[in-house]
DNA sequence: CGCAATTAAGTTGCGTACAATTCATTATAT
DNA sequence: ATATAATGAATTGTACGCAACTTAATTGCG
């Protein structure tokens, strides 16, 4: 079947289809949030920000798994669309949290059908969707645990 | 239990989940990988010339599920470690095969501890692997599927 | 044949990712 | 109190991803 000895076929790697499948998910967003003037990380971003309002810098990399090398020019960017505020804490002047703005908010609000209809063309029972959502976060513990901390 | 009403948890969506846990599965082989000169999306690429030894370059975008414009500059990369060659087609002057040189054999052979130490951190038995892997393959065909092709 | 439409690969521009560094500010340890 | 370490955020440099474009070569159609 393989054209070569030892070979490993890239498409039986769970590897692979974790980085193919999650640059297809995104893909399938980028329409819908290019209408409303957002790329897919400074979708989550947003989100993040909307969760929990007031959040540091350091908390919206914790929770994005990104670091400030990333997150930060995103925040720039949310703040230059005048969707995300960023505050520098008084108490703390190395800290600076991130408030949403109104804009921001209605943003949030306009976001809903796009997600609905991503989840929709992928075409997971809602039984698959929690099944495969459980295993992904199990590995992604897994190998926040085994790796040096 | 959210601070904000009709907050969406970032944490909950699948879509982060698959983007937060591949970038985690690409950070595990990061430094097996360095070790050897090469990046996450450049070890894909190797393994899918070693997989069929003289693919075209549309070919790789194809296998790889990337365009050209980021298939390009890794294949030049690789060509510059001496990892594969690239030959121009003499019957259609357009198209441009990739084979693997002796180094870039030998480059695949080194990966396989790599993989493997990876494929454990995750902590997935082969059953889960299986089942994840699937249920990746199915999200990536719905939306291919449902997209405009 | 002649030439417009296609196609393959590569290039450009922008926005991530991430390591490494820098800058400013706060904690600590004498 | 002061030098030093540690911390939060931003910046720099390299390598993706992807849209849009360019270039070169081939195809197809009148």
């Amino acid at each position: 079947m393989s054209a070569h000895p030892n070979a490993v076929a890239v498409d039986d790697q769970l590897c692979f289809q974790l980085y193919a499948t999650s640059r297809a998910v995104s893909g399938a967003y980028r329409a819908g949030l290019a209408d409303l003037g957002l790329t897919y990380p400074q979708y989550l971003t947003l989100l993040a920000v909307l969760e929990q309002d007031g959040r540091t810098v350091s908390e919206l990399c914790d929770v994005l798994d990104l670091d400030s090398g990333t997150v930060s020019p995103i925040l720039g960017r949310l703040q230059g669309e005048g969707l995300v505020t960023k505050v520098r804490e008084g108490a703390d002047g190395r800290t600076v949290r991130v408030f949403r703005t109104e804009a921001g908010a209605e943003l949030g609000q306009q976001v809903a059908p796009v997600r609905a209809s991503v989840e929709d063309a992928t075409g997971l029972s809602s039984a698959e969707f929690a099944q495969l959502r459980g295993l992904l976060q199990q590995v992604r513990r897994n190998l926040k645990d085994s790796s040096p901390e």
